[in-house]
DNA sequence: ACTCTTTTTGGAAGCGCTTCCATTATAACA
DNA sequence: TGTTATAATGGAAGCGCTTCCAAAAAGAGT
């Protein structure tokens, strides 16, 4: 009888369908598994069998017998507002979703936006068995706690974005500082002699590193750096507009964000200031998101492809989580700057080049 | 020696754990699960090695036990591009992720955007022993097999978004006919008396809702409606801009766009146009972004709770799988009209009210 | 037909937990 | 102190799979 139902509810188990075939468990196990040394015919009637009763093995009992359980977590420290205002966040699970699917691992989400979330979480991530690895988004000085636990249980990690401590993590990142500072250098050659920046929260490596960008490209073209210039924001449309503000009595002339949220923001701030864009001021901010163009002005941006981190940071887990000797190491993606409408053109450079 | 590893690997058993509390394994099994009858002292000790080695349970083993995973899976079918596009997936994402966090169950997503992927994902998410249950964000004919498979498997299941064959299958959604048809009879009172409408999909079940509730609206109070009023988006601002390009020469004076993001591109359209909002034309839309605000003209719209949508789903969800008795019912939440600047000043009514 | 390989097969153990059931220690009461 | 009721404990089976190992079947070679 139990048999019966079960055609119905499909919780069929490999002996069941052994029986049905006229074989050992092993054997279906083995078919299951592509394991080669089953004979053609065996095997086919095993399959029809299989299909026929639309059986699938019980995960957890696979799990629990191979060690292995095919699926990944992904744990995301966020502020409620950030994770739904900031494309940033959707893109990069976009990006880890699919290359989940790609590779046929099971990605199992983690937001944690409070303390009581991480205490919350945390067991449910630590207890083996359920996770054969984890991407944490990182760059912020909270992470390291959960990042440093994983270590500890030896769970394969990979960190998106750098976080401040690196040693002995394996990371994908982009190259922030590089990346921010040609886009500075760009505004520079585009005539702006005033260029002001808005940075991300300075507690975290991306604000940093995209700061240290722009002192670099000053340091290098205009001498010294007016700390004036220089304004924090918080990743948000408002933050931006309310950094702008700060910023506009300095007479800034050209600006680089460190998002296109926080531009788009600053753009407002200029446009209600009655300031024109890219002729009073010019803007580059960063990521490329496909809204980031306010009104009919076209953002210029550091293009930064958040699906390929997704896809890298999937791959190098993986390849963690089949190979115990793997050595953390770095994995750092290219940026492009894309020039549009919020950058005046090029100045020839005749004499300086 | 194992135990010495296993100590900083956190890979320690139950059997581990019992042997060094000198209790037997079925008694720490009692205390992990807060089995009251275990002696105080005894409990307190147990608890102790627990802690002292960072004891889990293993999961998968928990699982193959209890039948029992404590996670559900959520379906996110959709094309590439509205994923991180409308802010209503990441929204729903993080209602559902905070509400797994609250129940302490884990969340499995899967995002299926190909036929290919939902090959691929399938299995997974019908595999028993893996997911308790699983929500499906719907409203498109393409969920419908993946829908019907989960049916089929018994397996607990909450749509979200009323599906195609809601017969039969727990859903939760908003009242799409009544939420529209009370911004149309707004604009209608404002004195809007050439109101369009930029529907959703024709193919979706919002699409589809949407839009009636505006045709009821219109029907009452006038009369008749004009087919030309009306043009299809797809829910991308893109999608918006263009519609709106195509009803701008059947002068509207007043927008209903199914979808803040449409409403955003129409806007923009309508600028374009060198017209004004709302003096030429009104506009509401649907869902209560905080971005949604287009420059400086705040969009009026029909809010509704995203978060409290997927609280609910997961709330209904669990409901079914703690009790297998539980039948298919409808949860319907209430949605709100929001009226900002985008919408004329109601007219006075004496004679009519 | 008879070895010697090589390929297929199945039995049984084991993955780490929960839980039923029988047993023992403790408390309660006479 | 002896009985009985109750609380606390441990043994063992079982959840559904994989995989080692030995045994059986099938081919190959004479």
């Amino acid at each position: 009888m139990k048999t019966q139902l079960d055609h119905s509810s499909g919780n069929l188990t490999l002996d069941d369908i052994a029986r049905l075939a006229g074989v050992s468990r092993t054997t279906v196990s083995r078919v299951v598994n592509e394991h080669p040394s089953v004979r053609r015919d065996v095997r086919q009637r095993v399959l029809d069998i299989i299909e026929e009763h639309h059986f699938h093995p019980n995960a957890a009992a696979r799990t629990l017998a191979m060690q292995r359980s095919w699926t990944i977590g992904l744990i995301l420290p966020h502020s409620v507002s950030t994770f739904f205002t900031d494309p940033y966040y959707p893109n990069l699970l976009m990006g880890i979703a699919k290359a989940c699917n790609l590779y046929n691992y099971t990605l199992a989400l983690f937001l944690v936006s409070t303390k009581e979330d991480e205490v919350n979480v945390f067991p449910r991530v630590g207890r083996k068995g359920f996770l054969d690895g984890a991407i944490v988004q990182s760059g912020h000085h909270g992470d390291q706690g959960a990042i440093g636990r994983m270590v500890d249980k030896k769970m394969p990690l990979v960190v998106v974005g750098r976080p401040f401590r690196s040693d002995n993590v394996t990371y994908v990142d982009i190259d922030n500082i590089k990346a921010a500072k040609s886009a500075v250098t760009h505004l520079y050659k585009t005539g702006c002699r005033r260029i002001a920046t808005i940075t991300g929260p300075i507690d975290s490596t991306v604000g940093i590193d995209r700061l240290e960008g722009y002192r670099q490209a000053i340091k290098e073209n205009n001498g010294q750096v007016n700390e004036s210039l220089i304004a924090e924001g918080n990743f948000t449309e408002t933050g931006g507009y309310l950094a702008m503000q700060k910023l506009l009595p300095f007479k800034p002339d050209g600006v680089f964000a460190a998002s296109d949220v926080m531009a788009s923001g600053a753009m407002k701030a200029v446009e209600d200031a009655n300031l024109h864009i890219p002729e009073d001021v010019s803007f580059i901010g960063f990521d490329d998101l496909p809204s980031a163009s306010y009104g009919s002005i076209q953002l210029s941006t550091v293009r930064q492809n958040v699906t390929e981190l997704g896809l890298k940071s999937v791959e190098s887990l993986i390849e963690q989580i089949e190979d115990e000797s793997i050595k953390p190491r770095q994995i750092i993606l290219d940026t492009e700057l894309v020039i549009k409408q919020s950058c005046r053109p090029l100045k020839e450079l005749h004499k300086s080049e």
